[in-house]
DNA sequence: TTCTGCTATGACAACGTTGTCAGTGGGGGT
DNA sequence: ACCCCCACTGACAACGTTGTCATAGCAGAA
């Protein structure tokens, strides 16, 4: 491999005029810096960055760790973002996923501390609190997706109320006055801010969400999750007074929804108006009719959060509290005023 | 950061023992060594990876090259498998998202080249054909999901020809002899693997697909694509003859074939089979009835591409095809036996 | 002419680690 | 008693880069 020391040895220059050339320094003359410029072409020279690292005690690199990817597929647009950013500040990501085992957590902090990082991501797949235990890291941290119960980490989140609120008065606005809910998994934190967006919405409307017609549509802990929206939705509209729309905990549960309104035979959206969440484009766009829903934000979620956290590496002022990122309403075709 | 030196002087030794005692040499005596790790442990002190591999020359860093993450979002499951692998020979992985921007890429492989990567994988989110223009990068590289046209690089492929004949198979066993097809996009290259398969497992049966049984479910080009299934199947079962069975190229067009049939008062699986391809969890689990499919196996090809790899790095013999991996039948409950 | 100030360049050390080689000291064999 | 061998330890250099400082050369001012 090609070192600074060949390439100087080749342009009968020091090495540390090679190494002016290549970091930009002004201070040599073009004449030389052209030479040089060549050179380094020609023998297809690219700096060490252990070297440099370990020269000028800083690195370029950051660390990104992760739950589980598997379960909501599309949460990896965090990951998008996150390089987007990173891109534009000429950094280099290093990726890890502990599969949600501490074990294997500890050992990628470990690992990030070896590599010297500049600073950390840490995502999970569900909007939840997380208890970060990275006392071998001492670079700055950044959370998306979840926040630390003792506020040590800066955070970026979902904005769920809004969501929640945004689900509610779409159909409200419309002029639907029986509304259901089939939910996401009670145990999320979503489940609890999204349902007080609803009741917000209601309430503007003067009117109140019915719980009997309010289902989750997922149980159990997180990695034994089972959808239960089918069933839920066959009860809520086999009952005598039927809601005129359902808003869902995600797409799948609006995808189960859908299919307890196929069998049942009504029609979505002449019979049921249905909104879901979370935008998974394999299912929102393929679904006929195409799903209504709002987004979660992933992409902007990984933008947002790496932003703060080259502010945090450059010692810059970041806010106290958890940033929050609008999820915005995607109007398809699974919606309209009720009959 | 505490470094090695750090540790010696608290320790009354030289470096060079501290530095045997974390590489774990044997010619250390057992009382120095407890002594160091006592220390290691209380000084917090992590080898610093820049200056370990500027000294050995070699690199515990792999580089991770994808083109676009978005649109076939499982495909991130080739990231778990690689992951998987690389922890168990304990290298760090370097990730990077060209967005499919050959510019983007040529950065990227020059900043794998940067922190002198060990090796590199380069995955496509489709099954197809690249022209990997790494001249940057002289470390060896491993493809994933896709194959070089000069056949210059090793290559994990997932055998479409028999998922295709699996899909068909599986229908014909069943006892359905008349087998409608709404293809993926024929621009890709699994279309023409799978239609080989679907029809030998006709010519075993001595059948033959009724070419008018077939229509493409996606048709543009790549990140301009459009799902047209819907309408396709419509018009497949529409027809006076209409199939009792469809193969679907993804179970994005499973879904859309589904919608077709419920929109025509068809009921799954009892007067039609579906079949689809990739088993997209969100969709195939949470569609009702759930749906049986082929899948695709990007967590092994993952783990198949970096165990190719590791041996690519080790200089150890390796296939000059492309390796092939299965792609398995998942049964649920979308399919049955015809009327 | 001599001095000042500036541009352009180079010598050298250091970052943290490990490979090489040279000890040192104690136990066992003769 | 002597020697040899072996287990253990340390001094030193080197990996490729850049920060610090020194210096050479030259133009312009005095």
């Amino acid at each position: 491999m090609t070192t600074l020391k060949d390439v100087a040895k080749r342009g009968g220059v020091s090495a540390k005029t090679v190494s002016r050339v290549v970091n930009r320094d002004p201070m040599v003359s073009d004449e030389t810096r052209a030479a040089i410029l060549r050179l380094v072409d020609e023998l297809g020279y690219i700096p060490n960055d252990a070297a440099r690292q370990m020269r000028t005690q800083n690195s370029r690199t950051v660390g990104f760790l992760t739950d589980v990817i598997a379960t909501t597929p599309y949460s990896v647009d965090i990951v998008r973002g996150v390089q987007e950013e990173l891109r534009a500040e000429g950094r280099t990501m290093l990726i890890a996923n502990s599969g949600g085992m501490e074990e294997h957590e500890a050992e990628y902090w470990r690992m990030f501390r070896a590599q010297r990082a500049a600073g950390a991501l840490y995502a999970t797949m569900f909007h939840r609190a997380v208890d970060i235990n990275a006392v071998e890291f001492t670079s700055p941290v950044v959370l998306v997706n979840c926040f630390d119960r003792r506020h040590r980490f800066a955070a970026v989140l979902p904005d769920d109320f809004t969501g929640g609120y945004t689900q509610a008065k779409h159909l409200l606005d419309m002029g639907h006055r029986r509304i259901g809910l089939v939910s996401v998994n009670p145990i999320l934190r979503a489940e609890g801010l999204r349902r007080k967006g609803i009741d917000k919405a209601h309430g503007e409307a003067r009117l109140e969400l019915d719980d009997k017609l309010v289902r989750p549509g997922m149980v159990g802990n997180i990695g034994a999750e089972r959808l239960v929206a089918y069933e839920a939705a066959l009860e809520l509209l086999k009952g005598k007074k039927r809601p005129t729309a359902i808003i869902c905990g995600h797409d799948q549960i609006a995808l189960q929804v859908m299919s307890a309104a196929a069998e049942l035979g009504l029609r979505v959206p002449d019979d049921l108006s249905i909104i879901g969440y979370d935008d998974q484009h394999t299912i929102t766009e393929a679904l006929r009719p195409a799903l209504t829903t709002v987004a979660l934000p992933y992409y902007e979620m990984g933008r947002t959060a790496t932003l703060l956290l080259n502010d945090l590496i450059a010692g810059r002022e970041t806010p106290q509290q958890p940033v929050l990122v609008a999820c915005p309403l995607v109007i398809r075709q699974s919606c309209r005023p009720p009959k």
